[in-house]
DNA sequence: CTGTGACTTCCAGTCCGTA
DNA sequence: TTACGGACTGGAAGTCACA
């Protein structure tokens, strides 16, 4: 199995580099969305499978569609 | 909370719209995503905030990206 | 500033039905 | 074929202390 990388793992990759692209900190990233700071850090690593609705909350965060952010998954 | 459409219905409404286009029924559909029948209803419905995983199921059992999934969404 | 393990609460997700 | 209800289990949501 797992012939690509895990979606949780490219999908954290993608925040991290958006979210850095962006100068943002962790900590005021989570800040941003409305999350605590832990959590985005495991959303970053790859160690939460996270819902629709906050998945709704980065890609507002990150001032892009659901569709963009999910480009290249 | 005053949203003109929630996430959650325009996603279900974009999957049911998808999965009608492919002629499957919602039991066949389910049994592709390997999804139980009543909770695929519950995401076309818009009462389920599905988890990235599942998401990319449906994406894959639609054949699409993810990306296109959430096109205009 | 970030990683990580542990923790509680509540919903994601399953399985049984009925209409 | 789909909507929806009840009851259940595992895991997502959200937070904390400390490295």
């Amino acid at each position: 199995m797992a012939k690509k990388a895990d979606i949780l793992i490219r999908f954290g990759e993608r925040v991290r580099e958006l979210r850095a692209e962006r100068g943002y900190s962790q900590e005021a990233f989570a800040h941003i969305c409305e999350l605590d700071r832990t959590y985005v850090g495991g959303i970053e690593r790859g160690e939460r499978n996270l819902a629709l609705r906050n998945i709704e909350r980065i890609a507002e965060s990150l001032d892009i569609s659901i569709s963009e952010l999910m480009k290249g998954l």
